[in-house]
DNA sequence: AATCGTACCTGAATCGATTCAGTTCCCGTC
DNA sequence: GACGGGAACTGAATCGATTCAGGTACGATT
């Protein structure tokens, strides 16, 4: 049996294929009469639109792309899902697509988003993406940059704070009495992470307090390299531990509270702070459950994806940077000592 | 600019447009000369395929779509994943959708796939779904179930064997010395939920000692549920808690964990154990290293995605049903008392 | 009664890639 | 040199939904 198309349809309602057209696009100016006889053959056939002729007449596309830096960290997670929360709202479908900061990846996804002349792009980028992004817009495909801010204003942007989010943990930190801090986080083409250590030598330059702040790299953003951060630290002697740990994410952040358990015991947080970023779902339920700055994963998600389809139905429309601001959230991992 | 068709790259190239449409598609019944003057003029006009003209015609389709039940569960995540990397390799994008158990979006993401006309469709299902993927199939989309054995082996499906991952965790929970054990889950419309179930009792009656099982019934299988029902267990009197806990998912077991502790005292493991399912990377990071059945999310959707493009190749195949074996992980959270 | 306007409908042209029947050209064989 | 066969190429027909110029019917207006 093959599918139905519109032509069948037409015949069994006993109209034009211009008709069921009208009553599927532009119900208004088409009677009452042929709507009903329409939907029922749509109805009994059981009709489903050929997206694809569709797309290919009339221009219009019912797909959004999303291309993830890091499908493997729940923040990112969140955020796709607020975006696909919108999009069914519209009837539209989101491709996926990871690129696990990987330029080859992010390339392949691009060029597979613009075959599909997808409606438009929302994006995680790495390294610099804006040639790309500029020649998709010439094509008519937008695009809203996620989790990152547009520096030059050619695109529009949902974001966090990131520098802001930086200082607010390391205020935090010094306010609850700690003195030598450790940034935790790399590698260091990844925006958010020279943000918010940006952000965390604000808070460090502006403190009345003698605080020290040094900065120890990671290869990648996960509990892993965190774990191995952790023993790095252990393996100093004692005397040089830093009192505080601000990891640039909660990837990072519990694999240090788990690389902190020595011998069964927790020195967090009598020992050592430790402040996260992103305060994903299982911040709480950590071994002590974790301090963290909280971003509205959900909620970007959700913004970008209407922002995408503004823009898409007005291309005139100005870019515009939208930043929402970080919340501390504060649990047992930096509590003050005892 | 409007973008290049077949027939710029063709005029460009001193070909016809079915020369063209041969170099990108059957390259071997065209000559070397023709083949590199058409590359030429592709990377001169920043040619792009148009996928909509290219479905239409042809009815390949690079796109296949992935309908998951519950989005937050990092589980999901990781299967999803392994899906979207099998595709990148043969340059197929994935197109996401949530159901999050609900019965509409699920329709409604069936419905959006079919008029997208994907390949095919990798489904963990909700409800009886077979019927709608019956006329999927009769309009040449295949689909494939995922973390759900197909009882009627209409449909391939990978899965993993919820019945013995059951049995192998309780069974580990008696030997380590638990005798009233209590299965935390629901809401028993998902399958693998009372799956779970099933095999947990399969243990207590094999069984040589006298081991009671009490079932204690979630609205959903979250974190938030979890500690919920911890806080149930918590209000009993002392003499009425059980000993063990066998949590549906991982996330209910995180829940519970951060439930029982109480004033600051830790009930895990040596009040009682807690043992989840799915070993998502967070278990091992929680309060209490949290045992679990592993299962292998990744290698779950890549399999799927596998058999997908294998069945569209030769939709002749007889549906077949992949199950893996759950792999018990034990950590802190299950051992013996002191 | 003629004219106009409105509401509704029709059906052919169109989008761009693929496909396939048909053409051209060249080489080998008898 | 006539013929067959294969390789390479051409270009028109095709997929199905949309669009739009044109057509019909009927009531209102003069």
């Amino acid at each position: 049996m093959a599918a139905a198309s519109i032509r069948d349809v037409a015949q069994h309602a006993g109209v034009s294929v211009g008709t069921v057209s009208n009553v599927l696009n532009r119900p208004g100016e088409v009677s009452a009469e042929s709507i009903s006889r329409v939907h029922r053959a749509i109805e009994e056939l059981g009709y489903i639109r050929n997206d694809a002729a569709r797309k290919l007449r009339a221009g219009v596309s019912t797909t959004v792309g999303f291309v993830v830096l890091d499908g493997q960290n729940p923040f990112f997670g969140d955020v796709v899902r607020g975006a696909e929360d919108e999009a069914s709202r519209h009837g539209i479908a989101v491709l996926y697509g990871n690129t696990d900061e990987d330029l080859g990846r992010q390339r392949m996804y691009l060029d597979l988003f613009e075959e599909q002349q997808v409606r438009g792009v929302l994006i995680s980028p790495y390294g610099d993406i804006n040639p790309r992004l500029e020649r998709l817009r010439s094509r008519g495909i937008a695009a809203v940059l996620v989790d990152r801010f547009s520096g030059d204003g050619r695109f529009s942007s949902v974001s966090v704070d990131s520098v802001v989010g930086g200082r607010m943990a390391v205020e935090h930190l010094i306010e609850t009495g700690r003195r030598r801090i450790a940034f935790v986080g790399g590698p260091f083409d990844v925006r958010q992470v020279t943000d918010r250590l940006a952000g965390a030598r604000v808070a460090v330059e502006n403190s009345t307090e003698s605080v020290e702040i040094e900065v120890i790299v990671t290869g990648a953003l996960t509990v892993a390299e965190g774990a191995a951060a952790a023993a790095r630290i252990l393996d100093r002697p004692r005397r040089d531990w830093p009192d505080a740990l601000f990891a640039a994410n909660d990837l990072l952040a519990l694999g240090l509270l788990q690389g902190l358990i020595v011998a069964g015991r927790m020195l967090v947080p009598d020992e050592i702070a430790i402040i996260g970023f992103d305060d994903i779902a299982f911040a709480a339920a950590a071994a002590v459950p974790l301090s963290s700055m909280r971003q509205p994963s959900g909620v970007i998600g959700r913004t970008a994806l209407r922002i995408l389809l503004e823009e898409t139905a007005d291309p005139e429309l100005i870019p515009r940077q939208t930043v929402f601001q970080p919340e501390l959230v504060v649990r047992a991992s930096t509590a003050p000592r005892r």
